[in-house]
DNA sequence: CTATTATTGTACCATACGGTACTGAAATAT
DNA sequence: ATATTTCAGTACCGTATGGTACAATAATAG
C-alpha cells in the first residue's frame, strides 16, 4: 500500500488508468486519426480540460495510450520469445496468435501507429520509433539464439532477420486490420518465414 | 482532331488534365489526408466551386488522382511484365525501380492509398479495392507464365503467388515512403521473394 | 445591341476543431 | 467558521473546415 496521506484540496476523481485504456483500445479500433479530440473526450468520458491538464493534448494521450498497449500486448510476447522455446513454435504460436479472431480489435495499434507516423504528435513519433527500434533488436535477438542452436538459416544475419521479421509480422497484422482473409494471411507468412527456418 | 465547333457559353478555363496532374503528385508526395481540401485547392490552383463543379468533391478528385497515376506508374510495370521476360529479371527491375531515388516522390501513391482505406471516400475505396484485385490478377498470371516455364517454384499456386509479391511489393513501398535505407529494404525483399525462385 | 448560355470565383454559411479562462466545488488547515 | 489549496468542467475564443449561393464574366445567337 502506498501511504495512505491525505493530500491538501479536492480529491482527484479523474482515472487516469482507465481513460488510458479506454484510449487505447479506441485507437486500436478506429485508428488513430479518424477522432477529433473532441470525439475523444466524448468517448472516454473526460472533459478536455482534464484531458489537457492530464495529458497535456492529444499527443501525451496517444503516447499514454501507445504504452498501455505495449505493456498489455506487445511485453507478453516478447516474454514469450525470451524464454526460447523452438524457434518454429514460437513463430507458429505468434502467427496463430495475429491471425485468429480475438475480443480484441484485430491489427494492432502498434502497427497502426507506425503506418501513420506522419500524422503523429512530436513525442508519440518518438516513442514509436524507440518501440520499432526495441522491437527489431528483440527480434534480432531472438533470431540470434535461435541461430545459435542451429534451428535457422545461418546464411542470415540477425540483424537482417529482426528486421525482416518486423516487416513480416506487421504486414500481417496490417492485413488482418484491413479485413483480409486470414487463411491467406496465413498461406502468404508461411511463405515468407520459409527463408529463415529452412537450412 | 476533335471537332472544332464553338460551345455556345463562356469558354472554359478549368485544365482538368494539370489539376489531376497536380493533386496526384501532391498526394503522392505529401499523403492523402494531411492535406484539407482548401488547401489542396491552394496547391493545385483552383477555386473551390471549381473543383466541386468538376470533381464533386475531394472523393471525385482522389479517384481521378488514381486513375491518373495508375495510368503513369503501374501500367508501364503491368506492361513490361507482359513481355514475359526471365522472372527473375522483371522481379529485379521492380525492385530496382521501387527502391531507387528517383525524381518521383518515394513509395507509391496506391500504397498510400491501401494503408489509409478508412478515411477514403466511397468512389476512391471502391476504385482502389477494383485495384488492388486488378493487382493481384497481373501478379498472379505473370507468375503462372513463369511457372509454366519451370522459372518459379511450382509448390506455390499462381493465386496465392499473386497475393504474395503484392504484399512484399506493397511492403517495400511503404518502408520506401517511410524513408526506410533502400539497403536494408532490398536486403529483405531479397529474403521475401527467395521463397519463390528457388526450386 | 440584346438575349441566352455556360463558366468563373468571391464571399459567405453552419459546423467542428484545438485550446483555454474562469467559476465553482470539495477537500484540509487554522 | 474562514482561509487555503487543489481539482472539475462549463462556456467561450479564434480559426479552419466542407460546402454553396450568387453575381460577374465571356462567349454565341438572334
Amino acid at each position: 500500500m502506498a501511504a495512505p496521506k491525505k493530500p491538501r484540496g479536492r480529491p482527484k476523481t479523474l482515472n487516469r488508468h482507465d481513460i488510458v485504456a479506454a484510449a487505447a483500445a479506441t485507437y486500436w479500433r478506429e485508428g488513430v486519426h479518424g477522432l477529433s479530440l473532441n470525439e475523444m473526450c466524448r468517448r472516454v468520458e473526460v472533459s478536455k480540460p482534464g484531458l489537457y491538464r492530464e495529458f497535456g493534448g492529444e499527443d501525451g494521450l496517444m503516447v499514454a495510450a501507445l504504452d498501455h498497449y505495449w505493456d498489455r500486448v506487445i511485453s507478453p510476447v516478447f516474454v514469450l520469445l525470451a524464454q526460447d522455446r523452438p524457434f518454429a513454435e514460437s513463430l507458429a504460436g505468434i502467427l496463430q496468435w495475429a491471425t485468429t479472431e480475438r475480443d480484441d480489435p484485430p491489427g494492432c495499434l502498434f502497427a497502426t501507429m507506425r503506418s501513420a507516423t506522419s500524422r503523429l504528435g512530436p513525442a508519440t513519433a518518438a516513442r514509436v520509433a524507440a518501440r520499432r527500434e526495441e522491437m527489431r533488436t528483440v527480434y534480432g535477438d531472438w533470431y540470434r539464439r535461435a541461430r545459435e542452436r542451429g534451428e535457422v538459416n545461418a546464411d542470415v544475419a540477425p540483424e537482417l532477420a529482426g528486421r525482416y521479421i518486423d516487416t513480416q509480422l506487421r504486414s500481417v497484422l496490417v492485413q488482418m486490420a484491413a479485413g483480409e482473409p486470414p487463411g491467406w494471411v496465413r498461406a502468404q507468412a508461411h511463405l515468407a518465414f520459409q527463408v529463415l527456418t529452412m537450412a
